[in-house]
This record gives C-alpha cells, structure tokens and sequence, in this order.
DNA sequence: ATTGTTGATTTTGTCGGACATTATGTGCAA
DNA sequence: TTGCACATAATGTCCGACAAAATCAACAAT
C-alpha cells in the first residue's frame, strides 16, 4: 500500500492555501462543492487521494465545518468520496452500485467519453421513436418551431448550441416519459463538464445540424424508421467527431 | 392551493409518536434513511407532504439533529426531498433534473412502472448488442455457465431470480462498458422495491426463463442481430406481464 | 369586503465547542 | 527485529445558540 506521491503533506504551513477564494456568507451548498471540485482541480488530486480535514476546508472557505460535512456528505452518499476516521477523506476508489452522479465520475475518468456516449446512445434512440409514436400535435408543432429556430441560429454566426438543447427537449417532452429526459440530460451534463474541461470545447455536433431538420418532420409525420434512423446517423457522426477529438488530443 | 387532509399536523401531542423505534447508538446513516422511509410509509405521507421537523425525527428516533440532517442532506442531494426554512422538509413534487435516485422516484409514482421499464428496455437491448461484439472468451465461458446454473435452478421449485442476476450480471461485465450495468442495475433496484412492495411480488419474467440459453449461445456466438432480438422478445414478455399484474390490480 | 402591511412564530441554516471513536503511527521493550 | 502500548489526528456525534426566512395571524387602509 503505502500510497505514492501525495502532494499535499505538510507543505502547508497553516497560510499555504490561504488565498483560496472565501465563499460568501450566503453561498449554497453547490457553491462549497464547486469551490472543493476546483481545490480537487487545482491541487491535482486522483481517485484514492485524500482531501484536507474538513476544519481546514471550512477555515480555508471561510466556512463552519457544518457546512463543509454537508457537502461531503452529499458527495459521499453519491459515492464520489469515502470518509473514514482518521484515514480522512478520500475521493472513492469506485462508484457505488446504487449511487450514481454522472457529473463527478466522468471527472475522475476522462477516458469514458465514449463510454458515456454509448450510454447516451440508445436512450436517444429509444426517445426519438417513442416521440415519432407518441407525440400530440401540440408536441409536433414545438419541434417544427424549435428546428426552424434552430436552422435561423445556425445560418447566423452565434452559438447554435442553446437552440440545439431546446430542440432535444421538445423530443423528451413529445415521447412522453420523463426519465428519458432527465437521465439523458444528466449524461449530457456529466459530458459537457468533462468534455469543454481538458478539451476547449470545439463545437461539437456541428455537422449533423443540417440532419435535424429532416428528423423533425419524420417525428412530426410519425415515422418512427426514418426518424430512428436519422437519430442514429447523427449520433454515428457524433461518435466519430469525439474520436478524432481524442486522436489529436493523444499528439 | 391549500394543500389538502394532511394527516399530522397537531394530533401528535408531543407524545404520540414516541412508541417509534429508538435507534440504537452505532446506528449509521443508512438505518436512518431506513428509519424515516418506514416513518413516511407508516403515517402515509404521499408526494409534497411535510415530514416533521428536525428536532422532533431527532427526539423520536433518540439521535442528535446533526444525524438527522446528515440523512435529510443526502435524500435532498439525491433530489427526494426539498427543505425550507418555514416549510420544512416536505417530499419533493418533481426530481431535479440533475439528480435521480430512481427507487425512491419510483416508490412516489407508482404508475412509473411502465415508464421504468421504457428506460430500461434499450438499455438492455443495447448492452447485449455490445456483449456480443465485444465478449472476450472469458466472459463468454461466465455466460454460458451461468445460463446453466440458471437453468439447474429453474427445473427446481426454488427462487430462480438470484441465479437470473447472476445471468444478467455477467452480460453487463461481458459488454466493455461498466456504465450499462450501473444504470440497469440502478433501475432495477427502484423497479423491485416498488413492484416487490404494493404487489406483492408475483414472479415476473417466469416465461422469458426459457429463451435465456439462446440468448447466451447467440452472445458467445457473436450473433447481434439474433442477441438483440432475443432480448428484445424477452423485455416485451415483462412488459406484457407488468400491463396485466397492473389491470389485475386495478380491479 | 378586499387588500396590503406588519409582526410574531416556526423551522431550517449555520456556527462553535466538546467529546467519542477509530485508524494511523511512534516509541519502547522483549 | 518484532510486538505491544500509547499518543495522535481525523471523522462521527451531540449540544446549544443564533441567523434567516417563510408562513400565518392580526390589523390597517383603501
């Protein structure tokens, strides 16, 4: 065991990290994890690593260490650290099997890009056919508007990725199951964090903007192959661009 | 609004409840997350109801607020439940979108069976596709072992489930993706506890038992097409079985 | 009579302190 | 060198107090 090369040790000589921003009296408890994730960024620790003690997280923050054991406790119960006694508390070795947070693992695994999308994939499927059955006329009408916004916004030169987005929620919201959409949209969070992190974000997607137009009218006339297939090929080119993505990023 | 005929609200004169189970000392987080589910269950609290205050769970459990706002903190993480300052802790109306903890979702909306069950159907789909691209001989070795144990215990008269986890297990290992069997295994947790508690858990997926061995022998073969439409014939045998174990209680 | 306002109350949010519990490590003795 | 007792450091738990805010009740104003 033995664990090798941990950075932080003694270094810090009670004023070390002192210059951490100070979270405001009226900071959530989103903002302490956010704060800790960048202290995790910033200090480069891996899985297996251990955080500081919470009382010199809470000095560091400017916080109580109530504040702090809430925070960790919300990871913990997400299985993202495991808190011991005076081992402290470590980011965890594996995801527990109950508890998942997309977000934070793909963090700690850059490598599973591909895997998330592989995930993604089929629930992205399965929605768009669900939609092509399903959908009302009301839920036809928003995604012919949501695609035409969105063909105006890419003819322009602004960011087309907000229409996009809401674009894909007029699909969840026609297939008429919500857990489509609230665990597709978390993959896609957890994506995003991890993927315009280390990668600068290119515009990911921008060549299948010209296959959405087709798609919404396959789901608008309920044609469930060709609105399948259509999901399908945009992912297919999805998947492509992220691995030449991560090619020249292995340069 | 006004929210109606909520069941506690003075009746309890500071005494009522006490004959709840008093937590023994080395209790862990866990037993009072148990704790306060029985406690919800027991006086029939349903979706947007209070549960009753900090200091009160704390007497009547014989713990210290700071556990019991440890458990809340990590249901409110998981999106279960919402606390305000005069409000309370009420259970939550809809789950935040970046947060899921489908069996408690579930155990909510018991209508979500089906809803469930979409999700998890291209899931599963999915996975047996890659389990049959990807298998390496060892997993598919596990498989077919497993399809056998599967079947030894299916020709007795004992509980064939566990042995059918098993079975199901080996197939997420096998698809190179640990992702699949997080998210399924997930699903499946909420999906049992939901099923298990209102209805009274009839063996659901008896008849698919059957077309399990075919099922492996298409994954060691390599055979996707035939995986796929194997696993895809035995979902839409669950799915059949939940719509009549659903009319069948709506009588 | 309805509406707006003000104030009291209740409940969660936060802090600090204290002690218990438990790994971890250290030093001493065999 | 090995084994054991003890010190130490970190989380776990409880308590008490106050802050903040939402709700409710009473009251005033139109």
């Amino acid at each position: 065991m033995t664990q090798p090369t941990n950075p932080n040790q003694q270094t810090q000589t009670q004023a070390a990290g002192e210059t951490l921003a100070i979270l405001p009296p009226g900071s959530t408890s989103r903002d302490v994890l956010d704060a800790l994730s960048r202290m995790i960024d910033r200090e480069g620790l891996r899985i297996g690593d251990r955080l500081p003690p919470e009382v010199d997280i809470a000095r560091r923050l400017g916080i109580g260490r109530a504040k702090v054991r809430e925070a960790l406790t919300s990871w913990q119960s997400m299985g993202i650290v495991v808190r011991n006694k005076k081992a402290g508390t470590r980011l965890a070795a594996e995801v527990a099997a109950n508890a998942i947070h997309l977000p934070v693992t793909m963090k700690l695994e850059a490598e599973s890009l591909l895997r998330t999308h592989a995930v993604r994939r089929p629930l992205e499927v399965e929605a768009v056919r669900l939609a092509a059955r399903n959908r009302s006329p009301q839920d036809a009408a928003i995604i012919t508007t949501r695609v035409s916004e969105l063909m105006q916004v890419y003819g322009s030169n602004t960011d087309w990725r907000p229409a996009d987005d809401l674009f894909h929620r007029a699909i969840y919201e026609a297939c008429g199951n919500p857990l489509f959409g609230q665990l597709i949209q978390q993959i896609q969070q957890g994506f995003k964090e991890v993927y315009e992190a280390p990668l600068g974000k290119p515009h990911l997607g921008h060549e299948t903007i010209p296959l959405h137009p087709p798609l919404a009218q396959a789901i608008a006339e309920g044609n469930e192959a060709e609105a399948t297939r259509l999901m399908d090929e945009i992912l297919s080119i999805v998947e492509a661009e992220i691995r030449q993505v991560l090619e020249t990023k292995n340069d």
